[in-house]
DNA sequence: CCTATGACAGACA
DNA sequence: GTGTCTGCCATAG
């Protein structure tokens, strides 16, 4: 699959009201490296791709879109659903950051069955 | 093959 | 906090 594919679905995968940065989808899309790819997918992307583009921010926790150019936007539609952007596009990571929860490991999913009596 | 292009990130002054 | 510099790498041409 390609990597442009991958960054859609990490994309569509960010819930409402949480934000991830372009390294944190650049890393699940299989590229940790790959930030600005992410970006550029963002940028060439178009509506009909159905991607909440405004979830994305940079590292430093802010709108990367310059004012007038779409920063207005992603800040109204972030607000939209409950993120608290400041006046200068900041977003309170430790508040929003999508943390996505990793796949219980096969010895985790025995641990819990074990704990549980199921099969 | 080569070059250019990024809605980036991290390091540094 | 700001500004600059460098590394980064998937695509497009």
């Amino acid at each position: 699959m390609e990597f442009e594919t991958r960054v859609k679905i990490a994309i569509r995968a960010i819930p409402r009201g949480r934000v991830a940065t372009y390294a944190q989808i650049a890393a699940l899309a299989g590229n940790y490296k790959a930030a600005r790819q992410a970006a550029r997918v963002l940028h060439a992307s178009s509506d009909k791709d159905r991607l909440p583009w405004h979830r994305v921010i940079n590292s430093r926790g802010g709108i990367s879109l310059p004012r007038g150019r779409g920063f207005e936007e992603q800040k109204r539609l972030l607000r939209k659903e409950g993120v608290a952007v400041d006046r200068s596009g900041r977003i309170a990571l430790k508040e929003f950051l999508w943390e996505p929860s990793p796949a219980p490991s096969r010895a985790a999913r025995e641990f819990v069955r074990r704990l549980t009596g199921e099969d």
